[in-house]
DNA sequence: ATGCACTATTCACACGAGTGCACAACTCAA
DNA sequence: TTGAGTTGTGCACTCGTGTGAATAGTGCAT
């Protein structure tokens, strides 16, 4: 850093190690023809200064910019707030830097997609699935790899991570089989993608196979007020056991049974396993669909997009498993 | 777009225009010496060919990529989360471009900085207590404008947008007194900023200003479980009215109190209005930070920095306003 | 016709880095 | 001394854009 203010550019290491800037240059990208004593004169003169590259030059030239947009909605909702954190860090283990635009409005993100695609991004990181056609549509034309996380319903062509929502609904109606219920209802969500029926077919195919039969069935937006409005058709059914699509729709569940107080509550299955299902006040059985892991592979995707334009698509789908607590425990009525 | 995925360059719109390279841009820059004639051709032809100017290109010529660092921890807090989301709204709409860091680890966030840095950003806005001090010092020696937001540990030499934690606790106190509450007790976060020590004093002073003094100081980590294992000495000492420092804190706190069972609870203020106070199980009364309004200044003090280098450190104090639900209504025992 | 003022456009260089190719320096054999 | 072979560096061009200074074009008065 120059006391003016101004950055170290590689001539300044150029002079410093009496060489040229190509040299530098090749010393940084690690070509195996220097020799061992220049390379070292570099280092320290790279070192003395503090020099760091100018990563959008580097880009410019290189046409590739380590960038990647990531485009998620509805930060307000924990379980996306927590897959971006994670995408973060993992982004940054790779040394790919997170070009983010979070947002609800269709418009919104389709200028902001814009934007990125001007930032010359080498991929795009989906987890919105109101925009998933915009974006789409937007990475296609403009040739860009894409990835999106958690959702299925793009054309084949598009490579895309997300879980196995059969496998959870089946892995659900094992668990409250086994737990003693003999009456199900399940409280979907009605986003327009596949994802909340998934969960539903799964997990009513599962309960045929044990000779039990799905019955109620509601849905209802995502958040807790409509849900909770919601809850109460779910709850006169008188379940023994909702598995909802979410756990939102999970905690709305629970506080419509708390307060209306008549009888034992249904036992409740949520999903995504939050932060807030594991309070005890919910201690909500829940399915993880490990993040840890979606999140992992969604940036590996993409990565691999990045250095090679003709990577196939890839469809990669992450097993879930079933947190148990005591929201699902056999009541002793 | 070409057909084989290359992008348009201002090249190919100053061929279809048949006009040079140079015109192009100073027509996009809006140059008042272009004549209408040639303009509107330039304009219709980057049209036809679906021109987007390449950011990268341009943020090197002009040493400045309208890039700007936002630094952020823990994610899984909603009220982050929130705050997040409202930056990256405000920032598009100046069209600015966020590069984002989140993570909870010192060496990650230092490392991140470097990168933010590489990436010849324009500014840097940061809202990571943990790190305040390495982000200072980051920017310090980069020479890049740097925005606090919600904090004002820092030197007075950065710039910062908070609240008034203080007035915040002033408004509290009139308003439990006012409620008829007698005995006061306040539950704070043990982070190593001043924030919620403001606020306790800004309590406390206004409690002695009516002649009542604060009882009971606790204070937690600001997550759920060391809150609610907190949340029994808090309780113990059964104050009528319980401020506390943030919204985690009171949901423990109200958690514990309907576990424990005996007798009414205390009234229960939190902080930060989150969105599950809202929810009909915690009712919580709660301080609104007025986060539009602090994101939205944190923005344009940080454009205002970047058009201008020279521009003085900023210190504003956004003003908060406090939310009344049921969990101060009047016992009626 | 010539000079002058004024406008519209182009030329050529810059930003900071990566890289193919030419070439300098050195070794070794004849 | 000359030639070939090897190794390490440097020149010059490139990526896509912005911009000061030079130039071409126009109108008008001399």
């Amino acid at each position: 850093m120059h006391s003016d203010g101004r950055k170290i550019r590689s001539l300044e290491v150029a002079e410093r190690a009496q060489i040229s800037r190509s040299t530098v240059s090749r010393v940084l990208s690690g070509d195996p023809r220097i020799s061992e004593a220049t390379r070292a004169r570099v280092l320290a003169a790279a070192d003395e200064l503090g020099y760091q590259p100018n990563l959008i030059a580097r880009g410019l030239k290189n046409q590739s910019t380590g960038i990647v947009g990531v485009v998620v909605t509805d930060l307000d909702n924990s379980y996306h707030a927590h897959a971006l954190q994670l995408l973060i860090e993992k982004m940054g283990e790779k040394r790919l830097a997170p070009l983010v635009f979070a947002g609800n409005s269709v418009e919104g993100a389709e200028s902001a997609i814009a934007r990125l695609m001007s930032y010359q991004v080498d991929a795009v990181i989906a987890l919105a699935a109101p925009f998933s056609q915009s974006i789409i549509a937007a990475c296609r034309t403009g040739s860009k790899p894409l990835v999106l996380m958690n959702r299925h319903e793009g054309e084949e062509s598009v490579s895309a991570v997300g879980g196995d929502g059969a496998a959870a609904g089946a892995m659900v109606a094992d668990h409250l089989v086994a737990r003693g219920a003999r009456s199900f209802a399940f409280f979907g969500g009605d986003d327009s993608t596949k994802i909340s029926m998934e969960r539903q077919t799964g997990f009513a195919d599962r309960l045929a196979a044990h000779s039990f039969s799905l019955g109620t069935v509601c849905t209802s937006r995502y958040s807790y007020d409509p849900a909770r409005r919601a809850a109460v058709s779910v709850l006169s059914a008188a379940p023994d056991a909702v598995f909802c699509a979410n756990d939102t729709l999970a905690m709305a569940l629970a506080d419509a049974a708390r307060e209306r107080d008549a009888g034992p509550p249904p036992m409740i299955v949520g999903y995504d396993n939050s932060a807030l299902a594991a309070r005890p006040l919910y201690d909500l059985t829940s399915v993880d669909q490990n993040l840890e892991e979606m999140t992992s592979r969604t940036v590996e995707t993409a990565l691999a997009m990045v250095f090679d334009s003709q990577a196939p698509t890839v469809r990669l789908t992450i097993s879930p498993f079933l947190v148990e607590r005591g929201s699902t425990r056999p009541r002793t009525s």
